[in-house]
DNA sequence: CTGAAAGCGCTAACAC
DNA sequence: GTGTTAGCGCTTTCAG
């Protein structure tokens, strides 16, 4: 494990004294404006600066067997992943993964909680039998795109309450008044969109329609959108509660000769890359993902660094915001006209 | 202001060495266990090793005027303050505080948030009007005991909805099978809590009833109680979504000749100190109200850190653990027996 | 186990 | 603006 980057790495790998370095970095005293930008550049790719260092000790990284087998469910828990890791690799923090296939092989995690490198173990989005094992484990946890619904672990998730109610006012800005929940109900991650789209539609949520999908798939989407459509189901914009069932209901409604967005609009919520490469290329809701990996690893340190001390780190839930991502597949309502049933 | 505390303050302090406490402090090294102990308690009286200091730094404290002047109402934002207060003096922060009528008394904040002795803003216990003022101000903005649902500020609440299924739990586990939520609709954190005894509820929700009090008073709350009671209406628990809700439950139950807990249960949410001094004493969720004064400071001293440095403090709500406080106002379902409608 | 002293990383003061 | 240098606060080393 190299070094820590110190103030006099920067200041030798530009050629500049340790003072200037400083002073750019925290912004008090005359720096020029060029030279300040790359000192701050090379601050953040020598990683300077990072908090505690927990160096060396080791984080278990638990993750369900379902979870990395399926690579099409997986995708959002990759990216996770990748944020995960590059903060690991900058506080210097070993992962160990371990993939368990259900609650019962939590058991041996009991006695691995207690080695002495371990910094803490982190929960990534498995399901809600395993909360009850986890809560009872001596080292700091953290649950990492979950959360504890009695709130006795601490959490990472994104907010996607509120992410779904972006996405449903987005239709709602853009003149849409009957709109489907694209969904495939299960986790509490998805019940939380649903209220977020209530939440956005307010008095208007009885003209809200709900299609569920068979399964998190294109395929299962795609059918569920079919089916609506052959039903005659009325609406001019669908909430998709994921990219990939987004992606299902563009196929349904190119299959059905409507167009996006003319006839119909679609938001997914997600915001996995190849939504770019869709036709038409897919607005979303794009959550964090990264960033919710790196904050997971961040606030374990946080516990770890207090636990012992006589100021415990109370658990705490932290949810991060998520952006629109505005691309062609949403447009102001006009061409289909929808008549009240 | 009094300067930071150093090591060397402990050191003098206590008549030892700085390498003693040094290694005290960051526990490596061999220190003598009885020192080591004195010191740490030294270094927490000393208020010694906190965050970046800021000393000196203003906070603007934005109150709606009509949390203040109401004290039943606004008891609970006063431990809020407390813990705010207290964090605030030991990072030698200054409160400046700001009470305001309505959103329109907005307009002056925005000349005062580009002070440059300005840490930042904070909202507490405000309603929604402001959001959208507060939304385009310029310097770092944390919202206390409310959230801002369209996730463009940062905010610090406890969890309401956990705390409220927590309440519900509480009461079936005792095995209540029909329970009554005494609240007053309005604020979205009421609304949480809300949702919170109906998770916990789950498929049995149905059996749920709501009184709904017209003011958030106790003896609001104990009018609609009472006219739950002549109404009929079957249950043998009461959620309240305040103690003082649930105390003006007490009042008429008594006064209906019912007995707490042995004809009904009642808890309460917020944890405030005289519901130990009801009769019976009150069982209830406890809010860490001081604690999330003390984590809006820390919020707002991160946001204030990071901003204008390359890596902004993403937008994050933070939600901290409820516990339950378990005095006399509950017990087993038992002799009021409810017969089915 | 503890203290003295050397060393490290950062900032502040000052010179140019 | 930037470098030199002094100084501060903390940790580490080493002797006892």
């Amino acid at each position: 494990m190299a070094k820590r980057a110190r103030i006099r790495d920067i200041a030798e790998h530009l050629g500049i004294s340790t003072a200037t370095v400083s002073r750019a970095i925290s912004g008090k005293g005359y720096v020029r404006e060029e030279l300040g930008e790359k000192i701050r550049a090379a601050a953040i790719e020598l990683n300077y600066g990072l908090p505690e260092d927990f160096a060396g000790k080791r984080v278990l990284l638990v993750v369900s067997h379902e979870a990395m087998i399926d690579f099409e469910r997986s995708q959002f828990t990759m990216y996770v992943l990748e944020g995960l890791r590059r903060r690991a690799s900058e506080r210097g923090l070993v992962i160990d993964n371990h993939a368990i296939r259900s609650a019962d092989e939590l058991d041996g995690l009991a006695e691995l909680a207690r080695a002495s490198d371990l910094l803490g173990i982190l929960f990534l989005t498995v399901d809600d039998s395993i909360l009850k094992p986890a809560r009872s484990l001596e080292c700091p946890v953290v649950l990492v795109n979950t959360d504890d619904p009695e709130m006795r672990l601490s959490s990472v998730t994104p907010c996607n309450r509120s992410a779904a109610a972006m996405a449903a006012r987005h239709l709602t800005d853009l003149g849409h008044e009957r709109i489907a929940f694209l969904t495939k109900p299960g986790r509490r991650t998805i019940q939380r969109r649903l209220e977020g789209v209530r939440d956005a539609l307010g008095s208007r949520q009885d003209t809200m329609i709900v299609i569920e999908a068979e399964d998190w798939t294109v395929q299962a989407a795609q059918a569920a959108v079919a089916e609506a459509l052959a039903d005659d189901r009325q609406f001019t914009g669908i909430v998709a509660a994921g990219d990939i069932l987004a992606a299902g209901a563009l196929i349904a409604l190119h299959a059905a000769g409507l167009r996006v967005p003319e006839d119909v609009s679609v938001i997914g919520i997600d915001g996995l890359p190849q939504g770019a490469y869709l036709a038409p290329a897919l607005t979303t809701v794009s959550i964090p993902m990264q960033a919710i990996g790196a904050y997971s690893l961040d606030m374990l340190c946080n516990t770890a660094q207090l636990q012992g001390t006589s100021r415990n780190f109370p658990v705490s839930r932290i949810e991060l915001a998520c952006s629109l991502t505005k691309r062609n597949s949403t447009g102001l309502r006009a061409s289909r006209v929808v008549e009240p049933v």
